[in-house]
DNA sequence: CCTTACATTTACGTTTACGTCAACGTCAAT
DNA sequence: ATTGACGTTGACGTAAACGTAAATGTAAGG
């Protein structure tokens, strides 16, 4: 309902598990632009979106620039013809670099699996020999 | 049938479009250990395979020495029941890791066709409004 | 009024992952 | 003999993403 919560920065700070300097630093790269009261910071669901937005780009190894890049792109208002084949460019190039990690967490995990076979054989192993005596 | 390719430098580098000064940080952070035909590097299918492992760690957003911890943890003989429980745990955990990313990899490619599609849309309108004139 | 808690800006420090010379060795080709 | 092409080891530079300390404001509570 309250669609124009308002958010502190220690308390965005606390939700997201990050400290107030790193989110003063996304708003230094253009990433938030939050009102204020005063000099204090105010956000709004938009900021926290963004923050979001910013946080999920992070885990998958994006830079802060990247994520402003595409932030802005998804905010802007391209319109003519040349523009949205730019726009298209850019996300086709995203979504192959997505696909590759995604390949490169299916191997991953692949791994991952055959490794944890592996110590279940020896851990089963070395509970044998410890029964033994 | 050759298992045991040798490889200089500046083959890595052009086969894995990256510069041989990476490579040599790569050394010195521990991940390749090539043999030296006086003071040249030799690299092994072994060492080929490492350098294939950091890329993709890097791929996904791993630190070096991340990257360091796996290869280490995977080449180690751990054999005692604590040692393959702490093992376990690190596993346990880089897969938390990969999951996460995979939902977000699944989010960010959502948008990305949301996005896609609303590009279609007005190329569209472009179209027929270049084509009135 | 004074302290405490949280906010601000400014500014310098730090880590990571290389880039970029510089100075040198080496081997093949001209 | 010299010229590249490719290799080497330092050593310093740099961009990114904050950490951290200093100096200051300000609103609430005792």
């Amino acid at each position: 309902m309250s669609a124009h919560r308002r958010f502190t920065i220690t308390e965005l700070a606390a939700e997201f598990d990050i400290t107030p300097r790193a989110i003063r630093f996304y708003e230094d790269t253009g990433l938030l632009e939050p009102a204020r009261t005063g000099r204090n910071r105010v956000y709004s669901q938009r900021d926290r979106t963004r923050l979001k937005l910013t946080l999920r780009g992070k885990r998958l190894g994006l830079s802060l620039q990247e994520i402003l890049q595409l932030v802005r792109m998804y905010d802007s208002e391209a319109d003519t013809a040349p523009q949205l084949e730019a726009f298209m460019a850019v996300l086709r190039a995203h979504r192959a670099q997505l696909e590759q990690q995604q390949d490169d967490i299916r191997v991953m995990l692949g791994e991952i699996g055959q490794h944890e076979q592996r110590c279940k054989r020896l851990l089963a192993g070395t509970a044998k020999s410890a029964a033994r005596r």
